[in-house]
DNA sequence: CGTATCTTTGAGTCATGTCAAAAACGGTGG
DNA sequence: CCACCGTTTTTGACATGACTCAAAGATACG
């Protein structure tokens, strides 16, 4: 984890939006830049929150551990995306880790900091609330398909969300470079269990599998397996 | 759902906090109170989202549907918790249902003034933040249980969390009438397996049942299935 | 006192996780 | 270029936790 300087300009990430605008200086001021390699950790579960992290380039993991041997992905970040929003609130510990699952540049601003910009800058307040909001509809949706959701549907719905996350390559496969096992761990499912659920969306022609790229072949079919409407 | 104009005061409740304030008599006079009958409906999945809602009295439980006969209780309010934040967000449709468990009282308020009066009030969206994160952070922490927790331990789970919310009554029971029925799905489990749960906590004294009565003896020997150090 | 609802128990099935081992792959150094 | 080693992929067999179905008690209710 190096630290630069660099400004950054991320048409997507909302802090960028205001700290770039001229009446919020003072946050793009407060901005330092980290590089971060692939599989090394932004923070960790436990440790105590320092501050709030955009990404600028690269993508993240966002994990919970269970058990030491198993882990559930909560959610990956890229360009754009917060990490460690869940500092702000009452325990001023981790509850998650992040890791960089590409090389991955973050940038950086103070706690501190970040909570009395909200104090005074409404519009970043009333962003983050949405945000937040957001990312709470989507949590508790997924928490119903882990209670109800057979596997295959909810890989299924792991590769839609993926393909909607991170779009296509030139090839028309999913962009991201994600191990089978972090796949699996993503789905809330074992490693072989998710194999062979792609080998049979495979054989059903929903999606095609090459090396480590996949493909979605029929959003259709898997939509049938999750069992939701579009 | 009847209406009427009674004002609410209640202390744990982060709207009342503000809308008492001489500075904030907008939001008082904009509130509406509802009592519901158990078994009613506040708003349903799926519905347009009207306004946000505070518990003046009474419980109700949060819950999403899965496939019509299947159900997960996301969580439960009690006197002076929010219902229907997550309209707050992009769709505006609300994406889970908010049931009244037992007679109860909600004060309402419009989603547009709720809106604009988080624009003009920093300490209120502060506020308003912290919980959504903590929120967050909880929802986030059940999805790791249902994914790699047996239901065993997630009964115990459900169990300590309903004895840290609704406390304990006269007779030293957990506090709060709940059917087998909810707290399976709030378990993220069935009906049956729940029963059997509860029958072998029983028989490892962990807990005492009597009725629809639960009793807590051990909390230690609950937070040995779920895995977690307190 | 009959009907409906909820509780309790039993038995069977199935999905998913676990374990183990073979096969394929990728890199490294001689 | 090849032999070697570590890692990831692939397959098979098996164990079992949890769900389903069904039916018998129990309790509430009108």
């Amino acid at each position: 984890m190096t630290k630069s300087n660099n400004r950054c300009d991320v048409e997507s990430c909302f802090l960028c939006k205001f700290c770039l605008n001229d009446w919020m200086p003072a946050i793009a001021s407060q901005k330092i830049n980290y590089t971060i390699k692939k599989g090394e950790a932004v923070f960790k579960e436990g440790e105590p929150v320092a501050g709030i992290y955009f990404v600028y380039s690269g993508s993240v993991k966002v994990h919970k551990r269970w058990d030491t041997e198993k882990e559930l992905i909560l959610r990956f970040a890229k360009r754009g995306d917060i990490l460690g929003h869940m500092g702000l609130g009452a325990d001023s510990h981790y509850p998650v880790s992040a890791t960089a699952i590409e090389p991955t540049v973050v940038c950086y601003v103070d706690m501190d900091f970040f909570r009395s910009s909200l104090n005074v800058n409404s519009p970043l307040a009333y962003n983050l609330i949405t945000f937040l909001t957001d990312e709470l509809k989507e949590s508790e949706h997924r928490m119903r398909n882990l209670a109800h959701m057979p596997v295959k549907g909810r890989v299924a719905q792991a590769l839609l969300t993926l393909n909607k996350q991170f779009g296509i390559n030139a090839n028309g496969a999913i962009n991201v470079e994600l191990s089978r096992q972090d796949l699996a761990s993503f789905t809330g499912t074992a490693y072989e269990t998710l194999f062979r659920m792609l080998v049979e969306l495979t054989e059903e022609k929903a999606i095609h599998v090459n090396g480590k790229s996949i493909f979605i072949v029929d959003e259709q079919k898997l939509h049938i397996h999750t069992g939701e409407t579009i």
